[in-house]
DNA sequence: CTTCATATCGCAAACGTTTGCGTAAAAATA
DNA sequence: TATTTTTACGCAAACGTTTGCGATATGAAG
């Protein structure tokens, strides 16, 4: 039972009409220069012989692959899987196919990642930085064969790639802004590595916020975290044993926020009475959590697209002027019940 | 700046070392024919030159792609993650790449990935199917040509391919024992399509506990949705205006479930007191919600393992014996407070 | 009836590997 | 020393497309 059909080739389909393969070939991918009628034979047969292009014989000859690769620090939020929908729809619509490849937060494994994609000839990459990525190395090889590569989200900013990301400046000073004006006056923030700038940047706009506010700012307030279930319940078992206890909380994650806030009323803290807390990212947890909880929403699909097309463009363009950019887009603080203090 | 650089190739190595590229091919890939001396000398002006091996080339000649090919019908939960990791650490252990499809539970897009997976020549399949797949002539094309696929979760049961997938039935039969031995006496069961193989079998597992303990069945009980969000509340909606109001409901999914709950909460109605309420899938989300969700385990990651190997194995063996056959992965309940009515 | 443009199509090279087979040299054996 | 085996490597075909260029036939224009 062994696979000996062998596979039919445009020579195959040449032969049986008694014409060049040259000509099947360019009656597959409608040439101009085909007459209707051969083409029209062309087709029949090749679904008659059950013809399927090979892609990677096409590959070779074009020296092409009509594949962008996707490389994505995580996969499980919906924020990801968004972008993700949203690169797809562009990028099948312009006719390339997506491989997605998934780093699990590990710089190796996105190292790994890359440089198997570049292996496969990609001809474009879109990717976000797992948290502890520093060295953008696995990315020079792509720059120096001219293939572009677009970060999202995750970026490196001394990087000279586009970049499409949000302001995380502004989301982090909203959201810490917010939580003042509720009449907080010691607030925690717990977030991930400021190596990694998403982190970073809400970082400075707690900062300046709590400036702003002339807030004294303390380095025994802010929680560095990898922001998982276990950075939830530690967070909170860090705000318990504080004293004086806050009386607010940005954590940069909604996850942990949740885990958080619900360790935190299982030792008896009010929210937001006695702690009022902020998240990111709006994911679906934020709604089932009680109270609901506020947090800063931006649209992943509308990423996914915005970097695709970015990409595309890219790609058609022969003309490396490839002026860098850096395109952001549209964030916003949805309030709810868990940072709600003065609602009465 | 256009990329003029040629790659360099295997005839440069040996040019270079005035020897054939058989050799340098040979050299390349420590064939037992190469002296030790020369395989260095060629691996040395490999990275000099700065070769990367052309892998479109190669898959053209070998007529392999070492790939596979993987097709989720979701990307968002922690499931489907973790299946992917199993799947991901074999595959990678033997060598094989593997490339990712998402069908947003949509059969139009399954049936786009399967095909493009086929045509781009993957080695093997391992795919679970989408709400609403009952078609499977997407997968002949592949039987046909003789390369495997291996489905998991969501099968199809009249299909011959290999399987592995969890005993739904034992799951439903627990979940709806359990509630019963909490004293639930009018349960409600809250499902997707039954033409899909787990649901099917989850539902079949419900009405055999029900028999078994001797308590009618009734079709009003059976709610049929698509386990969204939306369908969490309009659950709740109609479990509120049911009279006799129930006292337990299987949700088979947590998320759905908790959204439920929630909603149910909102309401007026205690849990479990009231109602007590089972999920399924052990996703985060169940730990969150107060009280937390009782709900079905099963590991993603052996699944992911186990379907791997299992391809892997069929594409080692040239010998098409292939005995069909169906895996089962151990699942467990998972008690919480969202059931438990007498824990005094 | 020439001349020329246009419409169709074929030739053959190229893409970069892999591999069956052959061969020369070196080593082992008789 | 003569013969056989082993070692190490080269030749050239094959994988299936795509495409620049040339060739033929057809019709239009002069």
């Amino acid at each position: 039972m062994k696979n000996t059909k062998k596979e039919t080739t445009i020579y195959d389909i040449a032969q049986k009409l008694n014409i060049s393969s040259a000509t099947v070939s360019r009656g597959l991918q409608d040439h101009p220069a085909i007459k209707k009628e051969t083409r029209k034979k062309i087709l029949e047969t090749a679904i008659e012989l059950g013809y399927r292009r090979n892609i990677i014989a096409s590959n070779l000859r074009r020296q092409k692959t009509n594949t962008i690769g996707v490389i994505v620090h995580e996969l499980n939020s919906n924020f990801i899987t968004s972008v993700l929908a949203g690169i797809e729809k562009i990028t099948t619509e312009a006719g390339y196919d997506l491989i997605i490849a998934h780093s699990y937060e590990s710089y190796e494994k996105e190292v790994a990642n890359a440089t198997n994609l570049f292996h496969k000839r990609v001809d474009g990459l879109i990717a976000s930085l797992a948290l502890n990525t520093t060295n953008l190395n696995h990315y020079k090889q792509y720059h120096d064969k001219h293939i572009p590569v677009i970060f999202f989200d995750r970026v490196e900013e001394r990087s000279d790639s586009a970049k499409v990301i949000i302001d995380n400046h502004k989301c982090g000073y909203q959201a810490t802004k917010h939580l003042i004006e509720q009449g907080c006056k010691n607030i925690v923030l717990v977030t991930a590595s400021l190596t990694r700038n998403v982190y970073q940047q809400r970082y400075k706009g707690y900062r300046d916020a709590l400036d702003e506010a002339g807030l004294p700012f303390s380095e025994s307030n802010v929680l560095i975290k990898d922001l998982s279930e276990q950075c939830g319940v530690e967070a909170a078992e860090y705000i318990l044993q504080m004293n004086p206890r806050p009386d607010g909380a940005f954590i940069t994650n909604d996850f942990s926020a949740a885990v958080c806030m619900k360790t935190l009323k299982e030792n008896g803290v009010n929210i937001p009475e006695d702690i009022a807390i902020v998240g990111f990212n709006n994911d679906a947890v934020g709604k089932i959590i009680e109270p609901q909880l506020t947090t800063i929403d931006y649209p992943g699909i509308d990423m996914g697209e915005i970097a695709a097309k970015s990409l595309i463009e890219q790609l058609a363009e022969d003309t490396k002027i490839n002026q860098i950019s850096t395109l952001v887009v549209r964030s916003e603080l949805i309030v709810r019940g868990s940072s709600l203090k003065n609602r009465h």
